[in-house]
DNA sequence: GCCAACGTTGGC
DNA sequence: GCCAACGTTGGC
């Protein structure tokens, strides 16, 4: 079981409207950077992310869920965009910020630390269960 | 709003 | 296949 971590600026695409999709969840799309695409491609059903507010917030608010795999992204006919589905599962209880994080040590080889620009990243074991108990939340 | 860092594109 | 030019991302 992997864990992820999914960018966004909450003006165009934040926790709130993710929320109001509910269970239906919303696809993943716009992400036209290869190594973000391969990151969804070995995501698997059932799988959790963080929800990462970029730009603006500059902290991680939520817990989303895959709730489908890698397919084509509909708002392009290029077939080398993919992506997933994902749907809200909870919100931390506290948000995480990229302060805190960068004040971790143990914190410090995650990609939102070393590679700011990818937007969909993986998460290790450790690094998921850390940051769930920093936001107060159930990993 | 600025700009550094990074990824992509395209001419040679 | 190199690399300069360009576009985008995202922290500050």
């Amino acid at each position: 079981m992997a864990y992820w971590l999914f960018k966004s600026e909450p003006d165009v695409w934040g926790w709130d409207a993710q929320v109001a999709k509910g269970d239906a969840g919303e696809q993943w799309d716009g992400v036209r950077n290869y190594q973000a695409r391969n990151n969804m491609r070995a995501m698997k059903l059932g799988e959790k992310g963080f929800f990462y507010h970029s730009r603006t917030g500059l902290e991680i608010v939520g817990i989303v869920e895959i709730c489908a795999e890698a397919h084509q992204d509909s708002t392009t006919d290029d077939p080398r965009w993919d992506c997933v589905d994902v749907k809200a599962m909870r919100p931390f209880k506290r948000p995480v910020t990229l302060v805190e994080i960068k004040a971790e040590p143990r914190l410090a080889e995650m990609a939102l630390v070393k590679s700011s620009r990818l937007s969909v990243q993986p998460v290790s074991d450790a690094e998921w269960e850390l940051i769930c108990e920093m936001g107060q939340t159930d990993s």
